[in-house]
DNA sequence: CTGAAAGCGCTTACAG
DNA sequence: CTGAAAGCGCTTACAG
């Protein structure tokens, strides 16, 4: 048996040992893919009719229809993309670029957006940019260059130069939260202040005082809640202690717990975050909620997956994206957008409501 | 300030509540968008010349180049790919499609195909299934349909038919385990025979006879790692145990192990599936690895944020999309292709043995 | 090294 | 309703 790196030739199945190489043909490189030309000689008709027909256009009788229709059919026609795309100049197709594929949060987004781009005949291309900020441009770039009708980028890494330079070329929206957004660049966020507010509201409604923040970047969409947090703290009359999770904040936010002086509720920026305080507290013998309450931000699946259960906030991020795809699409009606903002919600769960 | 559904027109920030509705204009749709015949004109010489410079081709005197890049660049000329495609008959895209964005174990893959491509100068479209099989389909054919030289389907979703018919028009490879690939579609898959002989043999290092299998659906990997599962446990004389998290399996299961004659540990067929056991074990008061060692398959994210952390048999992600790159690059290049399969390798954390 | 011509596979006016 | 022509923006031979 071959071995090469990690990969061997031949699977589990001990049987197929023996033919350890599976060599396998390729079909020939499609030898002559028939074009309308081909499909109009069949049908007896010209190449125009062929293209009406193939199209639905009115203007062809019904014998004619049949005959292309048969004849593209039998000869196994399928249309040229690039060819329909150079000549009508529209491609039916819209770039999406998002940050992160491992971040759930996006996914959904991504979902809205493939259902609204369906329903209006579009069909949606990926890509993926890794939090590369350097990819990211490259990919926007490339995708507009592929000549995609429009952009929705889900992310909130591309600088403003980026989403000038790009809805230049072709209409944009951004979901997310970029630190500037060009004129003529839509816009769909959640609105992020509300979200904190529902957190710490939630939290001080079980009694909490001390509730400290733990962010993990410098993101508008993290400052806007730290802001909200910070503003609700102030209002209740309370220090505000806020951690850094870059910083060793965990770390030290535990260790002020341990104290007995430190925060009995945090509220993280977001699930990831809170997941990685949550598995720290736990090894270090603390129980939450008992002696910390822990609220997170996104409602990602990982909130249901963990124990306990992760309170959180929820974005309506199926929504978000189709009210994204609906902006594109004005774009493209040639009409202006507005920023449009998505109101939170809180899903309760153990980790600030036991037995929850 | 207005309100649409869950949708606000202005955000969190109070002051912009003034200016309810941003009105933004959009730049005139590509009003006269450069060719190479504008390129030429402007630098003086004929389109071919352009064609060739803008293409790093030989046959272009130093001077002429520059003339061509300099007036391109005043121009902000940008080909269109379309035409380019149409004429040249490769589109150096190729497309990849994915089961499902939520599942995390597709991102390490897909982004070890996107390096290689890159490498290989390649870009690649991403378009993703849903779990769906009538999606998936479709979104094969619209890829073909586009264009694409070859596609990677990150799925074991498909049929035979759609993989034969998809590789009749494209090279095609297929990373995961579906039920038949036809002759011709390359496929990267890991060893879950293997996989599954590490997990089970390290519990049993650890002690445990009964060690119980928990799966949740009948795909061809779950069912190979289970065969292989009931192997050991018939080589170790031991009665396999096996339950379906589709039919209360989780909770037959924990009432077994409650009832003090049931399994000592427990090989999930997925990381998911074991998150799910883990969860309603902590639920009911079982503590994990004491009263149940629990291993999963994937070792996903989840498995590191998890508390306990959960036991998982690794597949070399990275390595298996670069892998299914270069296959498809083989196949692009006229030569037969063999399967590939990984080798995995199995990362202990604390679900099996206390404090890792 | 350079330019004029032909053509990729379609769609779009435009005559019949 | 139908066909012949022109053209989308490129690249590819092919003469000079």
């Amino acid at each position: 048996m071959t071995t090469t790196g990690t990969f061997r030739n031949v699977g589990d199945d001990p049987s197929a040992a023996r033919a350890a190489v599976v060599e396998r043909r390729v079909m020939p490189p499609e030898s002559a893919r028939p074009t309308i030309i081909d499909v109009a000689r069949a049908a007896g008709v010209s190449k125009s009719q062929v293209s009406a027909a193939l199209r639905g256009d009115s203007g062809v009788s019904g014998e004619s229809r049949d005959r292309v229709l048969a004849a593209a059919e039998r000869l196994g026609y399928r249309k040229n993309g690039w060819a329909q795309r150079l000549v009508s100049g529209r491609s039916q197709l819209i770039g999406v670029l998002l940050t992160d594929l491992r971040n759930a949060y996006h996914t959904d987004i991504v979902n809205g957006i493939e259902d609204a781009a369906a329903e209006a005949g579009l069909g949606v291309l990926l890509r993926h940019g890794r939090r590369d900020r350097a990819l990211l441009h490259r990919h926007l770039d490339e995708l507009v260059d592929l000549g995609v009708d429009g952009v929705i980028a889900v992310t909130s890494h591309l600088p403003p130069e980026d989403l000038a330079a790009a809805s230049a070329r072709a209409p944009m929206v951004v979901v997310g939260r970029p630190v500037g957004v060009p004129d003529g660049v839509g816009q769909v966020r959640n609105d992020d202040a509300a979200g904190a507010r529902l957190a710490t509201a939630h939290l001080q409604s079980l009694g909490h005082r001390r509730i400290a923040m733990l962010r993990g970047s410098d993101r508008p969409a993290a400052s806007a809640r730290r802001d909200a947090w910070r503003e609700e703290m102030a209002a209740a009359g309370v220090v505000a202690q806020e951690f850094d999770a870059r910083d060793r904040g965990v770390e030290r936010l535990l260790a002020a717990v341990g104290a007995g002086e430190g925060p009995t509720a945090v509220f993280a920026s977001n699930d990831r975050i809170a997941a990685g305080l949550l598995g720290e507290a736990l090894d270090r013998g603390l129980a939450a909620p008992e002696d910390l309450a822990v609220v997170g931000y996104d409602n990602t699946e990982l909130a249901g997956l963990l124990r306990p259960g992760l309170t959180s906030v929820d974005q309506p991020r199926g929504a978000m994206g189709r009210a994204a795809m609906a902006q594109l699409g004005e774009l493209l009606a040639g009409r202006g957008v507005q920023t449009e903002v998505a109101a939170p919600s809180l899903v309760v769960r153990a980790s600030t409501v036991a037995g929850r």
